[in-house]
DNA sequence: TCCCAGGCGATCT
DNA sequence: AGATCGCATGGG
């Protein structure tokens, strides 16, 4: 048993802020997440969230991709005060972190976000793990490019995903083929990184951008969707000053999305 | 029935 | 280079 102190972490909005679609509830206070071929449960005790794994594995793999050793209030603490919505934003998404999720699960998860909604792609996702994934026990885990790519597209499209199929599908086989080597891609400078990325059918800058983000831990990156379009156009005239955010603009980000979209009620979306 | 969802790519002007 | 449109699927 590991514990993650509250301050400045919570489960309940990092699973609810789009970035991440296998944190799931299992009951108030209690959730289950599935990465990195494990899986691992957080339940809530009064000032900390336990986790049930060994130490070993807390130090050796949640503690980095939970990113628990950045100090997320620097980056609130840039946010001016004449700035009421992003201040109130950054207020409400305090305790999400930018998790350091596997790139390939995140280039699939993207490709078959796009028009969907967020319900949406963790039904795609839990119905290809299921399909297509290895059985850990209590769940599946992400599939492999050699799953997928053997899934063909009936199989995928099997998995609700429409037109995406023939893109997840030909990403999987670039991976598998290595034509593309999404490991090496870990050293190239953001820009060479996001090229690399919209090389793959079916994926543009958003999605490269949120691949890089949450798969590359390129906080830098600012993944532009509907959700950040309308907050842009409804609250900074079009324009957001992303230079008062260089090198974390992803983190605002974050907050922003998390926000708008708990503002427009329909949390369900 | 219409509209929308973490867009992208092809096809126009 | 910018604007428009089709694309699968599900939910409100």
């Amino acid at each position: 048993m590991e514990f993650i102190p509250k301050q400045d972490f919570n489960p309940e909005k990092i699973a609810d802020s789009g970035q991440c679609f296998r944190l799931n509830q299992l009951e108030p206070g209690r959730f289950r997440l599935t990465a990195r071929k494990r899986c691992v449960e957080l339940a809530e005790r009064a000032d900390a969230w336990a986790l049930d794994c060994p130490a070993a594995e807390f130090d050796g793999l949640w503690r980095s991709y939970f990113d628990l050793d950045t100090d997320y209030a620097a980056f609130r603490a840039a946010v001016p005060e004449k700035d009421a919505y992003l201040t109130a934003a950054a207020k409400f998404g305090t305790g999400i972190r930018i998790l350091r999720q596997d790139p390939w699960e995140m280039l699939v998860t993207f490709i078959i976000s796009q028009r969907k909604n967020i319900p949406a792609i963790r039904a795609c996702v839990e119905a290809l793990c299921v399909r297509y994934g290895e059985n850990l026990g209590r769940e599946y885990a992400f599939p492999t490019p050699a799953a997928l790519s053997g899934a063909g597209e009936e199989g995928l499209r099997t998995c609700a995903l429409g037109y995406r199929a023939g893109y997840v599908l030909a990403a999987a086989r670039l991976v598998q083929t290595g034509a593309l080597d999404l490991e090496a891609l870990a050293s190239l400078g953001d820009g060479e990184l996001l090229e690399a990325l919209t090389a793959v059918p079916g994926v543009g800058v958003k999605v490269a951008s949120c691949v890089s983000l949450f798969g590359y831990h390129r906080i830098a990156a600012f993944p532009r969707d509907v959700w950040i379009n309308r907050v842009v156009h409804e609250h900074y005239r079009g324009r957001f000053p992303l230079y008062r955010y260089k090198g974390f603009a992803g983190v605002i980000q974050q907050y922003l999305f998390y926000y708008a979209r708990y503002e427009g009620k329909n949390t369900k979306n």
